[in-house]
RNA sequence: GCCCCCCUAGCUCAGUCGGUAGAGCGUUUCCAUGGUAAGGAAAAGGUCACCAGUUCGAUUCUGGUGGGGGGCUCCA
């Protein structure tokens, strides 16, 4: 056997011409897959004189990818031998996991995905080879002429979008077939590739839930059922990823909500319309209060407008032309008919407001403006009403009525660029006050094919905004294209502290308002100008930010924002009063302080504290009653005794005007 | 909006293969007076989401409506 020369992990090696990388990383168990020249390949490949090969790990990222979509393979082949007449889609790897679509007879329930589970188990421990086969268009087609999607996936080939790449990439059309103990295959399916040497390299993995998708992705095509699954290269790491997946459970703020008593959805309102109870009440204006601060601080205007208006108002602004099906049905007033039922007068149309913009643009225009006034900041909580599918509604972060804290800036075009900088300084720290820290920031671009306004307009407004963005030092992502069709804006992303990320703030520059609603300024020089506008808003709305930050903090808020600060405990009954007048003057300096004068036990009402979240509680004894003193319990189980009363006030004081968590 | 799943006491959930229901927590009352995450007892509390259909009889089966969940799509 001849010897070729190739370059392994950087280093030159002669190997047997027909060694492939699957014996060269026999001995690293974590090699499953490699590149050769630069190009992610099957361990099996073939290796000529002079390739570089590079062995991937199966935790890297590459790695990680190549593992879910060999067990999205398995997931499959397990869906046709448990249900044989399943048709299949697609099945790509994606973050954390994979799923694969599948075209059933009937849809699948949770014991079927039981019945798949131990299906795959099977088949991971059979340690199938998966085997690369180059095949030709029309060979393909023949193969899998009973696989219609799979059919429909040859036609486009090259042309895949980021999903359908995994099948049909690439510039050869292949093959996997799975090779069962005695090399014959018995699973074949269309894809790119690269694979797992075998399904024995699948350390980990389980499946998730099924759900409907459809067809690549269009409302117009067939609905599939997907199959969701994770895999991971070790047990740990999915169980480590399983309670990830129970830590975001315990926080979501729809099951906080009921818990902490914050808001609620009653049905005799409607879908996606919550009403907040006093404790959530508590948070949110706590919430408000402080943005109305700052919003003074920096100079804007507030202003208030009405929930309804007549349609004209819409009419004018467009929003009708673009956004009715977000918006509920007019309401008709005025209206006469005649006896059988037809118009004689028509009525008055009458809208909930879906956006605040259309009002200012009028408080804007009630009087000329000048020069002088600009920038003129308009701000507003102004409450929305949006028609929202039943199927996106989630909690109080997606809901159809909400509060934006929003404004509408009007300045010069020479003000925009200092404007939006100081904007995005505002909009961050704030955000940092209510305790996120990580951010990053997407900057969406003109779609030429659907946007209005002046190019140069467009490129001074993105250019100011793209400044903004890289004096905050921050990581800016590009969304090329992906603006609304009215002008650029910048997003702010926060990361919550599990790590995911929210969109929060957006701030929007609009070449279309100002033009619709013709507004005007009087310059310097006596010309009539037309004012730039740009919307803003920072929490977004504040159900939703309520609902982050509840997530964020597990419910846990720092004690400027938590509903009870302060629980009184008395160890027994007979330190109640003197607790009762520690709590009275807590209650004086501003404190929001409670006595526990239940008749339970005082474990028990530590315990009941603990379970609301309090930050302090406040327990007093004997011995602190003779001191003149209380003692802190504080929701880590961490205490401190006898601190003088005066004392325990001040270090109240302190964390709540600080804005500390504690 | 689409697909699948769910709706039983204030909350979290059992249960009834069709004969109108249970637990724990919570609530109320009583007894206990207790130094850091559940003291004890008793009581109250349900048109089994709603409306139809099938049936001698429906919380249970079927259909519809409402609400919720998971996804898809959407989120200008």
């Amino acid at each position: 056997m001849s010897l070729i020369n190739v370059t392994v992990d950087g280093a030159q090696r002669s190997v047997e011409a027909d060694q492939r990388p699957t014996q060269i990383f026999a001995e690293d168990k974590e090699i499953v897959v490699c590149k050769i020249n630069g190009a992610l390949k099957d361990l099996w490949t073939d290796l000529v004189d002079g390739d570089v090969v590079e062995g991937i790990s199966i935790s890297s990222p590459e790695g990680l990818s190549v593992l879910r979509h060999s067990t999205a393979h398995v997931m499959a082949q397990a869906v046709q031998q448990v249900f044989a007449q399943t048709r299949l889609g697609i099945g790509p790897p994606i973050t954390d996991g994979f799923y694969y679509d599948f075209d059933p007879q009937n849809p699948f329930n949770p014991d079927d995905l039981e019945k798949i589970e131990s299906a795959m188990r099977k088949i991971v421990k059979d340690g199938q080879r998966f085997k690369r086969r180059v095949t030709t268009e029309a060979d393909a087609l023949k193969e899998l002429a009973h696989e219609p999607y799979k059919c429909e996936l040859i036609g486009i080939k090259g042309g895949g979008t980021d999903e359908t790449s995994v099948e049909v990439g690439g510039t050869e059309l292949t093959i996997y077939d799975n090779l069962g103990r005695d090399g014959q295959p018995v699973w074949s399916d269309l894809c790119r590739g690269p694979h797992l040497p075998s399904t024995k390299h699948i350390p980990a993995f389980k499946l998730m839930r099924s759900a409907a998708a459809y067809w690549r992705g269009s409302e117009k095509n067939p609905m599939l059922q997907r199959i969701y699954g994770t895999a991971w290269p070790s047990q740990d790491e999915l169980n480590a990823y399983l309670e990830l997946l129970a830590e975001a459970e315990k926080r979501d703020h729809r099951r906080l909500g009921q818990e902490l008593d914050l808001f609620s959805f009653p049905e005799e309102i409607g879908s996606g319309l919550a009403v907040f109870h006093p404790k959530g009440g508590i948070i949110r204006r706590a919430m408000e209060d402080y943005s109305r601060k700052r919003h003074e601080e920096e100079n804007y205007d507030f202003v208030y407008s009405p929930h309804l208006t007549k349609a004209a108002l819409f009419q004018k602004s467009g929003h009708l032309d673009w956004y009715s099906e977000g918006m509920y049905p007019p309401m008709i007033l005025d209206e006469e008919l005649h006896a059988d039922g037809t118009v004689r007068r028509a009525g008055q149309q009458y809208y909930m407001k879906p956006m605040n913009c259309p009002f200012h643009n009028l408080i804007f225009q009630s009087r000329q403006r000048s020069y002088r006034e600009l920038p003129l900041r308009l701000f507003e909580f102004g409450t929305v009403y949006r028609y929202e599918k039943s199927g996106v509604l989630h909690g109080i972060t997606r809901a159809r009525g909400f509060t934006q804290d929003d404004a509408h800036i009007y300045c010069t075009k020479e003000q925009m660029p200092a404007e939006l900088d100081s904007l995005l300084t505002f909009v961050l720290n704030l955000l940092r006050d209510y305790g996120l820290q990580d951010f990053y920031l997407e900057l969406s671009t003109r779609n030429p094919e659907k946007s209005v306004g002046e190019d140069s307009d467009w490129e001074e407004a993105t250019e100011a905004l793209r400044k903004a963005a890289l004096a905050q030092g921050l990581e800016t992502v590009l969304d090329e294209g992906g603006a609304a069709f009215y002008g650029p804006k910048i997003s702010v992303q926060a990361k919550d502290a599990i790590g995911r990320t929210w969109q929060m703030s957006t701030i929007q520059v609009d070449f279309q308002l100002p033009q619709r609603f013709e507004l005007e300024f009087a310059a310097a020089d006596g010309s009539r100008q037309r004012p730039v506008m740009i919307h803003r808003a920072l929490f977004g709305s504040i159900e939703r930010f309520f609902g982050v930050l509840t997530e964020h903090y597990s419910g846990a808020f720092p004690p400027w924002l938590a509903p009870v600060q302060v629980v009184g405990i008395p160890v027994a009954e007979a330190f109640a009063d003197y607790l009762s007048d520690a709590i009275k003057k807590m209650k004086a300096a501003g404190i929001r302080a409670e006595l526990d004068s239940s008749d339970d036990r005082m474990q028990k009402k530590v315990r009941n504290a603990q379970m609301q979240k309090v930050p302090y509680m406040i327990i007093a004894g004997e011995e602190d009653m003779n001191s003149g003193a209380v003692s802190f319990r504080y929701r880590n189980g961490e205490q401190k005794n006898g601190v003088p009363i005066a004392d325990a006030i001040a270090e109240i004081l302190a964390t709540i005007s600080q804005r500390t968590q504690v």
